[in-house]
DNA sequence: TACATAAAGAATAATCTTTATCTATTAAGT
DNA sequence: ACTTAATAGATAAAGATTATTCTTTATGTA
């Protein structure tokens, strides 16, 4: 397992084994639930409260270490920050895969006919997945 | 006031005052929060319950009357179904607009890149609308 | 390494938020 | 007008999130 002690430390985060744990969960998990991280967490400390999930979840949005992403009919589900990409949500599987678009020509182009000044993108594409479509 | 009796009925939804009040809050409102419904509603239906509007609320959303639009770092807003649009939010003074902009080449590219099938989008562009940033 | 201290974890209560239940009322078809 | 299934309102229940309290611990400093 990686060392995430130093991460949580930029994020001005003490780097409590909860912690550390959680960061490995979203780390190996992708894109968790709250709830399935409880079940994940529960399995490293079994008397873990879940409020212990819920406010490190809030002080890790704050400080930017994950971010939440809303999904249409589904839960949020949070994932370590990356550089700002996009997501395909399977509306069978629910499997939720990243994806890199350039929006950058996008998001000019609408700037300039809305006059709004943006600086962030939340994108989900919805469907069916190679595996749920090709049968 | 416009009568919104066929657009319920239309949608499989009993015409009753409290779902044309509910309509009519929507169409001039545009994106509405449930509580802020609630408020609105209260003004003409001084009893009316909050199940109520939770109950229509997702009457309305199985029968695709209406439509959810999920903001980051805010709640839910409800709006009339319309053509797919894609929305604008100001961080600052929280306005939301709609914008129309053509996915398709760009659904179509990331459709044949990942192999999903993709039939639904959702796009939220945050920053500061014309007036916050003006100054 | 030991100490001091602010921060965090666990347990649990409290506070929303949303849904379910029950009864009286009503929309809508005949 | 009559019938009936659906709805509204009142309220309880359930579910989700946050607050509180007390104990434990991470981390900086001596
Ligand atoms: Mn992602
Ligand atoms: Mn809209
Ligand atoms: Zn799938
Ligand atoms: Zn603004």
């Amino acid at each position: 397992m990686i060392n995430y002690t130093d991460t949580l430390r930029k994020h001005n985060l003490k780097a409590t084994p909860q912690r550390i744990a959680i960061v490995d969960a979203l780390f190996l998990n992708g894109h968790v639930s709250t709830e399935s991280l409880y079940s994940i967490m529960l399995e490293k400390f079994s008397s873990i409260s879940l409020a212990t999930i819920y406010k490190n979840i809030n002080l890790m949005l704050e400080n930017c270490l994950i971010y939440e992403v809303k999904l249409p009919h589904a839960k949020s589900v949070y994932e370590l920050t990356k550089s700002s990409h996009s997501h395909l949500l399977c509306k069978k599987c629910g499997n939720i895969e990243d994806v890199d678009i350039n929006l950058e020509t996008l998001v000019d182009k609408i700037s300039k006919i809305t006059e709004f000044q943006i600086d962030k993108t939340d994108f989900v594409l919805s469907g069916n997945c190679k595996n749920c479509h090709s049968f």
